[in-house]
DNA sequence: GAGCACTGC
């Protein structure tokens, strides 16, 4: 927990240092105070309340006690939930000082891997994807009298799970165990407000004040709605940073870009306008007339991001040019200057083509207006968008697509299933925003094909109660259990864990060090074989773990990613245990192995990758055998990078879509051992199995093949779509291959 | 011959 601490400390210092100054009677100027009487009253009267306020305004921090100490304790926590965990665990600190208590004691707080609560608990904050997994083991929550989910506007996937599990709870009466019912309190910032109200039984709704500055916004129609490409913005975004810093009072500035390449680059240009200093080789202060350039990114080393929180010298102005990590995770104090890209890079799934793609897109105006706020937490700022009002008006929508919009549902259909809601579908379930029916039928699909849920209606099985119970995606889950089932957990179990994580491998900037780098990397491929990735991960874990040296140090060496090994060797551990548990029921599979030894983790990983099989088609090209028939390349990372031809069946652990179609992670595979699974790729009609939930079993065959052949058609489409994505990245060449691969694959599609 | 935002269990 080293680098939560470190970011919590962060934080923590800036709030002490106000305390210190300030009696703890202060409390009573903060803006909240003043609606203390109403806000109780309300929670007393309503089983449901929405509190709205800005920054500042104390709700996170003084709502919980207030509630305390009207009573609202005595029968059971107040539990508040918070999308990160440094926030949990920094806000649980602060409470704690605030109350004069032990942290720990009457205040507490629950991520993973640190459980800081003890039966005295009485307020206990949490991340949201914690009380989820509380009311899988608790379906009444009877630990809790009231459940505050903090930051709500986030519309974290579990934030919006829990908005449809806590209505349910109320409508369905499932209480009546309970001496109280439960109160549920959702604070917000002000968005959507009415329509958040309107969900939760028509709730009330207090106001409560921030404390934020005034910003001022300006804007520099340097980019409009016909502009996309993304060299482009990071030129303007410099040229406005530095009229800033030219033209400006004194303040720090903070620049919102894309991601790391973006980031580079732009510092790069900074840096150019002075002299020519590489400042990823150097760790020095480094100047431009005046101005200190930081670079912050989530996977940049914790060293260098302690930087970021300290002033600057004075009469030096910091820059700090991040990623969206700086509009919620990290504040960075002294911001008079916000210079906005007016773009982030997503993740967005796609149920048609069955892949997640990261793509740059324009932000939400909400999103524009976290942004310019950063400029006002200690006096009054600017916000300079590099964009114009017609930019604003046309390409950028009033509110970010909830994530549950966006992402594979595989995993909240699983645990909606086993919270005893079979009826995933919006008609039953109260989603606040629905996602599309094709991303709940996807999901359904895979999850039969997991042998997550039956054939029939789509029951939970016993074996989706068992994936269920660990913290993995879906199909990793199966190749796991299946393991645990032949007794050979211990070679799956690291490697869940490292896929679980952020990339491992160090890639330096410097292209000598990279180049050495590499050449380590590969050796950790050819140490095993030199054909599977997923034994190379094996092998690192196990190297790292059993160096004799510090495995800080090892890691170093190896141009390995210190942090995410922690993590992973974390993770391991929390897996091996939620294991062992549920080898002790009676009803845990135990599977016989009639293979060869060297087979073993391969066989495992394809019962839960042969969703992921493909087969080499032209040249070093691959065809994905789940019904999208995507044709897809390997990632030169891979260890079986330009070993193509040698290869017949693979599977693979994840795609990346970037200038081509890539699959990383992956390794050869015989046809046999997947030949009895294929089918079920094919032979379910997703249709049945949501037929139950859509209370539509007595419609007819001829409705069912319409929708089928619709379903094919928008796959069809979606394909073009893609190339056409791809074409644009692509030079003339692979261009005209690309098309070739796909009129070929169309005219093969059609000889079937 | 690539280059991947941010969370969470």
């Amino acid at each position: 927990l080293t680098d939560l601490a470190v970011k919590a400390m962060a934080g923590k210092s800036k709030s002490s240092g106000k305390r210190e100054q300030k009696e703890i009677s202060s409390l009573e100027h903060l803006p909240i105070h003043r609606h203390k009487k109403q806000l109780l009253q309300a929670v007393a009267e309503n089983p449901f309340l929405i509190v709205t306020g800005e920054t500042g305004s104390g709700k996170t921090t003084q709502l919980p006690q207030y509630l305390y100490q009207a009573g609202f304790g005595k029968h059971g926590m107040i539990g508040v939930t918070q999308p990160r965990r440094v926030a949990a665990i920094t806000v649980a600190q602060r409470v704690s000082e605030e109350m004069n208590c032990i942290l720990g004691k009457e205040v507490g707080y629950q991520v993973r891997f640190d459980d800081c609560t003890s039966k005295s608990t009485v307020i206990k904050y949490m991340t949201d994807g914690c009380l989820l997994r509380e009311l899988l083991a608790d379906h009444g929550l009877s630990q809790y009298s009231t459940i505050i989910l903090d930051e709500a506007h986030e519309r974290s996937l579990s934030t919006d799970v829990l908005f449809g599990l806590l209505k349910n709870m109320f409508k369905q009466k499932k209480t009546q165990d309970r001496k109280v019912p439960l109160k549920v309190v959702i604070m917000s910032a002000t968005l959507d407000l009415d329509k958040l109200s309107e969900f939760f039984e028509n709730c009330p709704i207090v106001s409560v004040a921030g404390r934020t500055y005034p910003v001022t916004e300006v804007h520099c129609d340097l980019i409009g709605p016909k502009d996309t490409e993304s060299s482009l913005f990071v030129k303007e975004v410099v040229k406005v940073t530095l009229d800033v810093h030219m033209n400006e009072e004194a303040g720090d500035i903070l620049v919102f870009l894309t991601g790391q390449s973006e980031i580079e680059r732009a510092c790069d240009l900074l840096f150019q306008k002075a002299e020519a200093i590489d400042y990823r080789y150097d760790v020095q202060d480094h100047s431009v007339e005046g101005l200190i350039i930081l670079p912050l990114y989530g996977s940049m080393p914790t060293d260098q991001q302690r930087r970021i929180f300290q002033p600057p010298p004075p009469g030096i102005r910091k820059c700090v040019v991040a990623t969206n990590i700086a509009a919620t995770s990290l504040t960075v104090s002294g911001i008079r200057y916000v210079v906005d890209s007016g773009f982030v890079k997503q993740l967005n799934h796609n149920p048609r083509v069955g892949l997640d793609i990261l793509e740059v897109v324009p932000i939400s105006k909400s999103e524009a207006m976290q942004r310019a706020g950063r400029a006002g937490r200690t006096s009054a700022g600017k916000c300079y968008r590099i964009y114009s009002k017609e930019f604003w008006r046309k390409c950028m929508p009033d509110h970010m697509v909830p994530e549950i919009q966006r992402t594979s549902l595989t995993t909240v259909i699983l645990t909606l299933k086993c919270l005893a809601v079979h009826n995933v579908i919006s008609t039953n379930f109260p989603y606040l925003d629905c996602p599309e029916e094709r991303h709940i039928l996807e999901a359904l699909k895979q999850l039969y094909q997991l042998c997550g849920c039956d054939h029939r209606w789509g029951y939970v099985t016993r074996l989706g109660q068992f994936m269920v119970e660990l913290p993995l995606p879906p199909g990793l889950t199966r190749a796991l259990l299946k393991a645990a089932a032949l007794g050979c957990e211990d070679l799956l179990l690291p490697v869940a864990a490292m896929l679980s994580v952020e990339n491992v491998f160090i890639r330096p900037g410097h292209p000598e060090k990279q180049k050495v780098a590499e050449r380590r990397h590969r050796e950790f491929a050819s140490q095993t074989g030199g054909c599977n990735d997923f034994t190379t991960l094996l092998n690192i874990f196990k190297q790292c773990k059993s160096s004799s040296a510090s495995p800080a140090n090892w890691s170093r060496d190896h141009w390995i990613h210190w942090r995410a090994m922690k993590t992973a060797f974390s993770v391991e551990t929390q897996l091996s245990e939620v294991l062992s548990k549920l080898k002790q029921l009676k009803d845990f599979p135990v599977e016989e192995f009639d293979g060869s030894k060297s087979e073993l983790l391969r066989r495992c990983l394809c019962s839960g990758y042969f969703t992921n099989v493909a087969r080499r088609s032209v040249g070093k090209t691959f065809c994905t055998m789940d019904g999208h028939g995507s044709v897809v390349h390997i990632h030169p990372s891979s260890a079986l990078y330009e070993k193509e031809t040698q290869l017949d069946w693979i599977i693979f652990h994840e795609v990346l879509v970037t200038s081509k179609v890539y699959i990383r992670t992956l390794c050869p595979i015989k046809y046999e051992w997947v030949k009895d699974l294929l089918p079920k790729l094919h032979e379910i009609d997703v249709h049945e199995l949501s037929s139950v939930a859509r209370e539509e079993q007595t419609e007819d065959e001829m409705a069912r093949w319409e929708k089928r052949e619709i379903v094919k058609q928008e796959a069809g489409k979606m394909a073009e779509e893609a190339l056409k994505k791809l074409e644009k990245r692509n030079d003339e060449k692979s261009v005209s291959d690309a098309r070739a691969r796909y009129l070929q694959r169309k005219q093969e599609r059609s000889k079937d």
